[in-house]
This record gives C-alpha cells, structure tokens and sequence, in this order.
DNA sequence: GAAACAGTTCTACATTGTGTAGAAACTTGT
DNA sequence: ACAAGTTTCTACACAATGTAGAACTGTTTC
C-alpha cells in the first residue's frame, strides 16, 4: 500500500534530507522541478493520508515532516515484500548469499552479540 | 517498475508453487476465481512483457513459466527497495535491529564463514 | 473593518497500470 | 476446408498519480 510515485519520492527525500519541518512553499521551491504550489500541496496531502507525512496545522503557513526516517520507513517496505512470501527466512537466505563479501562482514557485526 | 497487481500476483504465486511449464487453460483452472481465459492470457503476457513469465511459443499451447524463482524474484525485489535510499547498509543494520532473536540466530548460522 | 495578500482546500483533467473480457485472427487435426 | 481450440487485438472501467486553476480562509495593513 506505501508505493510512490515520482514526485511523492523526491517530496519525501526532501524531508528526509532536510530533518527540518518545511512549508510547502519551502518544499516547492527546494525541488528540482518548477512546480505550482497547489501540486506540492496535493502531494503533501496524499502522503499525509498515506501516513508518511505529518502536518503541523496550528501553525501558519503548516509545516510538514516525515512521520519515519528514511531508514525506518525503507525497513517497512522491506517488511512488506518479504510478507508476500511464505518462507521469509528462504529469501533472506538468498539475499545473504547475493551480498558482497564487504558487506556480509558488516551484517555479521551488526549481529554479533 | 516491477509492482504487481493482485491478480498478476496470483498468478505469479501459481506458477511458482507448481514449478511446471502451465497453459493459459491451466493457470486459469488452478485459479480460485472464474475468469476468462483471455482474461488470465492478458495477464500473462503482461507478466511476459515485464521479464517475470517466459512463454514456450513452440507448443500450442503456449506454456508458461516463471522465468526467476520465487526467492530470487523477492530478493531483486529487495534490492530495488534497497536501491531507493543512499546508505544501504543504515537500512539492514534497521532491519535487523528489528527481527526476532530467532531470526537474528538464523542469520547468523547463514553469514557464519 | 475592508482590502490586499498568503496559504489551503476543492475540483478537475490527463496519463498510466491493472482487471476484465468480447471480437477477430490464427493453428491444426480431420 | 472446416470445426475446435488458442492467441491477439481492442476496449472499457477503475484506481493512483502528476498537474494546476478556482474558490475559500486566515492574516496583515491601512
């Protein structure tokens, strides 16, 4: 259900990058592409309702913000794909095995007790 | 590029517990809707045209198979999430922060030189 | 407090992906 | 050559997304 599109993912590196609660003035004019504010206020709805953005409506102009980190939220949709499968553990199995070895090493640190 | 519909999903999953080559007939007998049949062979040349079913043309009829198993798929599914965020490796040290001990137990017998 | 302005919501339209299937075209055995 | 089975083409509905104008609302200023 969290699939985004183009625009929704640059608006939502945005707030990733900027750990900052930004306007949607702000927002518009920090993207790349050159974006009436309407179309940046309809996709910070959308992502509002979608649960990824959080706005603060006490203030004037409201100020928007990522509900998860980057990391957080990426975690989730790593979650959800491997909820699609029965043998959860067989994927990662074959994840683990695609890894460079640079990288196994820093996964046996992480789980290293 | 490689999100799947609910039924496009179903008859992924077909094909992937049975590991055989299935006619169009097949898929759509094996499925637990009543579709048509052109139905299911819209879906799967769709699959087709997205790299995911590889068609035996040769026969008739045609035959249908996954072309990646089903780990093999979720994991490049993975790594095309993995792919969206800039620090990767942030991302699994999150997940695996998050998983079970029992899990974590499993991950470390598979990375376990 | 009325006007000007900034910001937000509503409404709308185009495009694309997906579910769905009939009509038309094609293949093959008899 | 025809009937039966199979595939392709075409089509439509519905949802998600990109896009933004029109209308509304709240704020500031004279």
């Amino acid at each position: 259900m969290a699939s985004l599109g183009d625009l929704e993912r640059s608006v939502m590196s945005l707030l990733w990058d900027s750990g900052q609660r930004l306007s949607a003035n702000e927002v518009c004019e920090q993207l790349d592409e050159d974006l009436a504010v309407t179309t940046v206020l309809t996709v910070l709805s959308r992502l509002e309702k979608k649960g990824l953005v959080q706005r603060e409506r006490t203030t004037r102009p409201h100020r928007y913000a990522a509900t998860a980190s980057r990391e957080e939220h990426t975690v989730q949709m790593l979650n959800e794909v491997l909820g699609t499968v029965p043998d959860r553990e067989a994927v990662l199995a074959r994840f683990i095995g695609g890894v460079s070895e640079c990288e196994a090493a820093a996964l046996r640190k992480i789980l290293s007790p």
